[in-house]
DNA sequence: TTTAATTACGAAATCGTTTTCGTACTCTTC
DNA sequence: GAAGAGTACGAAAACGATTTCGTAATTAAA
């Protein structure tokens, strides 16, 4: 009695193991009236199919794994958010794991993930770019996946991101055009996708309007908190003349804001910042903060509805087609902390 | 080739399966000189045992389940990651529930998670007081969790919360000495566990202080953001003198922020707010937001612990013991928003 | 009326582990 | 040198579902 099972069932109706898995499968093998018995008993009795004998006879998990460098980021979770809305709908069980942005540690969750415990991978990489034996593991199991947000394009793998160039070269623009004189990008790596585009869409709005090259800094903060702070601070010390900076991610433009609090840098008339973010509370600091908003719901939908096509497409011949690669919109909003 | 598995390595290697089971875990009737041989092969061969196979025969998922009302929340993502933390280190996989603060959906979700998919269960109930039936189920199947932040005091299962009476008097205390006249009160429901104990923390407070009930407004704002939008802003209009706003979550708070910049009211001259949050950015608000801040990531890694202690139990003679009961404190930071 | 097809079910193999037993073989010990 | 203890392994039975294959019984076709 302790615990429900498919042996117990059928003794209990007198039916073979093998027939009351058909009925409860639907099976056009087993007549209506005995269907309907056994779906009644089976609720009656509050029978739940074990999912690993389920899982290991058919070799599928009906789960699906999320890899990110950290959750306690508006933007992640609000891609959680996008994942689960159609991981639910689809009946599957979404698996979370954090690399805490440390590349060995992304490729040890991702080896673990290759003994078929998910039926696919979402991925927003950690990875440096040159470090990609991981992936092709995966490939070579044939485990589906798709990259989010940070892509290694080094990979034949499905990936949904952002306008990061135009984007970068929007906000660099607006920049110039609210009178900066010296221009710093504040970025995490220079080994992430995403951030290298944005750099990418800022280093040519510059060139575009012929900004001197010793007025262009490039500020690598790294993904260490206190040692960030330490090089963002000294980096404004002294504070070129008419700053301009824009920050690749939410989490330096906030330590950037502490940091001009403490040193007394006045934001926007000694320094202007734009950055990317999904911060709810963007509207409300002080100043409000200009940022590049990506469209995160969106993209863990989108990248949950892609990763799910792979997986059903698994094993079938793909026909030839070009790598999806959904490519979305990020909404600029203009802010005081670029005001003129 | 395609996939390994323990009887291709058993016949690789001229060995039974039980034989090479037994030596990759170990087994003292192995002798060293085989268990080397086998590892090393596996080794080299990649062998991941089939997760599935073996959560089948051992009967334990090495995965636990978080349920939560929403992730796009500084709190619960931080709480994530204290999971996480102890979740990694003891080698268990983390799935994520979300149920949007609707409680058929926790039930559903529960239900689900009967089968023995997971091996414990982390809960910040959505749920009503009066609704406990998948929770007694849990308890049937022998099913260990553990609530977090919003317990139902009506279950025997350990919890690990804040001191959110304590606090809820803390912060309506600051209130009242910053010289507020009328006080309101901003909750989510009034079904929910720690939501009500600082209600009755900011009743207490006013109630020592001998604050005439006709200055105490309790507000009920709900889960759905457009309505609770509209019941802040009709709620201070009109404004009664020297508000006083005790929100008892972030999102209330940042609510009420928006309604103030839009209908003009000025922050901490005309209305002080103080609100339970994890904001990063608490500090950088215009004006700065007083918070009551809970150790969300201790909550996290303490509620894992608990878990993963009644995990190991299981089955064990439980020693008559109280139940484990967790208090952390949460700090009271004091910004402009209260400002006298 | 015989044969073929269809319907409705059951027996047993299977997925890949873990674990219980059984058993050769070696080594003590008196 | 016989009995007992220990060592190192293998055969086979689980775990609980799914699926293949076989087969009685019924129906349809010839």
């Amino acid at each position: 009695m302790e615990n429900m099972n498919i042996k117990k069932l059928a003794k209990e109706l007198n039916l073979s193991v093998s027939t009351v898995s058909k009925a409860l499968h639907d099976s056009y093998e087993i007549k209506a009236e005995t269907k309907e018995k056994v779906l009644a008993l089976a609720k009656q009795l509050n029978y739940q199919p074990n999912p690993f004998a389920s899982s290991l006879r058919r070799n599928s998990s009906k789960t699906i794994a999320v890899v990110i460098p950290e959750i306690a980021h508006n933007f992640f979770s609000l891609v959680i958010n996008g994942i689960e809305s159609i991981a639910e709908e689809l009946k599957y069980h979404v698996l979370i794991y954090i690399t805490h942005e440390i590349p060995e540690k992304e490729e040890q969750i991702i080896r673990h993930l290759l003994n078929g415990r998910v039926d696919g991978i979402l991925i927003s990489s950690s990875g440096t770019t040159n470090n990609n034996a991981h992936y092709h593991e995966l490939i070579q199991k044939g485990i589906p996946f798709v990259f989010f947000d940070r892509a290694n394009f080094d990979i034949d793998a499905p990936r949904v991101t952002t306008d990061d160039y135009q984007a970068g070269f929007q906000a660099t623009e607006h920049l110039i055009k609210s009178q900066c004189k010296h221009f710093a990008f504040l970025s995490l790596s220079n080994q992430m996708s995403a951030i290298n585009h944005r750099k990418d869409g800022f280093l040519a709005a510059l060139n575009q309007y012929q900004i001197k090259p010793s007025h262009v800094h490039i500020i690598e903060a790294g993904t260490d908190e206190t040692l960030s702070f330490q090089i963002i601070r000294d980096s404004l010390q002294p504070l070129p003349e008419s700053m301009g900076i824009f920050s690749s991610v939410e989490k330096l433009a906030i330590q950037t804001y502490h940091i001009c609090k403490e040193i007394n840098i006045r934001i926007p008339k000694q320094l202007k910042i734009i950055s990317f973010s999904n911060l709810p509370t963007a509207a409300l600091l002080n100043p409000a903060l200009s940022t590049l908003t990506q469209p995160a719901f969106s993209i863990g939908k989108e990248a949950a509805l892609l990763l799910f096509q792979s997986i059903k497409n698994k094993g079938k011949i793909q026909p030839i087609t070009t790598l999806p690669n959904v490519v979305l919109k990020s909404t600029i909003f203009i802010r005081e902390s670029t005001k003129i």
